[in-house]
DNA sequence: TGAATTCCTTGACATTTATCAAGAGTTTCG
DNA sequence: CGAAACTCTTGATAAATGTCAAGGAATTCA
């Protein structure tokens, strides 16, 4: 797992930063099962997570029950809840396992040491929140300015895993429509 | 303005950093008149502006279109297409003042000259990106879980301004709703 | 493997929201 | 200031989407 990550690090910085071995140092594996909840609402983030094999869904919970899907990540792909990780501040999302994942995480401390001691990794940082925001934006303006149908469209160009690997239900919950009307709309394509 | 920009700087800050006569001759004022776009869709934006006064709308026109707001951004924030700008590439986002405006603007290679000269900067760049990111996804997390009245009165809880202070047209744009029910629900507030 | 659970689809119906049209009120700007 | 443009509201109607129920298919996990 942690070969890995080292590539992944590699492939991002563009080169192989000197303290390398001391970063893979500070993550922890760890297996999880199909649904293992990895952090509720209420609760506070303690971990970033890289994911080397599985997906990630991060949700809210509505009134009525619904789960809500914000964003589906896949291997080579980190996942928190940053803000409150940032703050240590209670999340408003749950992080659930939707396949059963093999992860590298790391500590919120551990993640500070790095951040001081390691002046790529700042930089790495940045890049994700931009790249992590930039997404949330586009997330935004497809649901203000797109009915259920184009949005449907959008996936099958933009996030065809969604529609592929996960389950109907789950991608309904990411498009913000009921799995009766994904049903119907599949069928309009 | 200036003293404006540098009370804010310093507000953040906690304390008066040492350049900050530097960072404050690298802004240039400019007024603005009521409707004036700064930025259009397929153009790279060029600046990042600090409001002074007034009030910034972003926002993306759909296939009918419509305008659909993603965000407004009052006095003593920060507006740009953070992405295309870091990367300068073309938006897919129109930034309109949707009132007489007093900013100061900073240009790219200015802001990137601050970025490398003053370590503080940066830092407070991390900042607003993670409080920018942060309500990104507050702002997925209400369209995906609430319908037309919860996020009309969620707005009248964390956003007031945009009600009392915009035209209704414009707070149904934010909304995500047409103008003719956002008139109707507020009967059944 | 096999029982239990969850998922997908379909139908019928209810609810929410959009669209179009028109008149009164308000704002803008030369 | 006053004409032109835009905004707000209301009604009538249409379109989109949600809810509930039920059966068959697929998946999970002990």
């Amino acid at each position: 797992m942690k070969t890995q990550l080292r590539q992944h690090i590699i492939e991002r910085l563009g080169r192989i930063p000197d303290n390398l071995d001391t970063v893979l140092a500070s993550f922890t594996e760890r297996k999880t099962k199909l649904n293992e909840l990895l952090l509720q609402e209420g609760e506070i983030c303690r971990h970033v997570y890289f994911i080397a094999r599985g997906c990630l869904q991060v949700f809210v919970i509505g009134k009525n029950g619904n789960e809500s899907t914000r964003e589906f990540y896949f291997e080579n792909n980190w996942t928190t809840d940053i803000f409150g990780f940032q703050n240590q501040l209670p999340s408003r999302e749950y992080i659930k396992c939707v396949e059963p994942c093999r992860l590298l995480q790391v500590s919120f401390d551990q993640f500070q040491a790095m951040a001081q001691a390691i002046p790529e990794f700042v930089q790495v940082y940045k890049q994700i929140l931009e790249v992590s925001y930039n997404n949330a934006v586009y997330r935004v303006n497809t649901f203000t300015s797109m009915d259920a149908l184009e949005r449907i469209n959008w996936l099958y160009e933009n996030q065809p895993q969604i529609l592929t690997r996960l389950s109907s239900k789950l991608a309904a919950s990411y498009l913000g429509i009921s799995p009766e009307t994904f049903t119907r709309l599949k069928r309009k394509l």
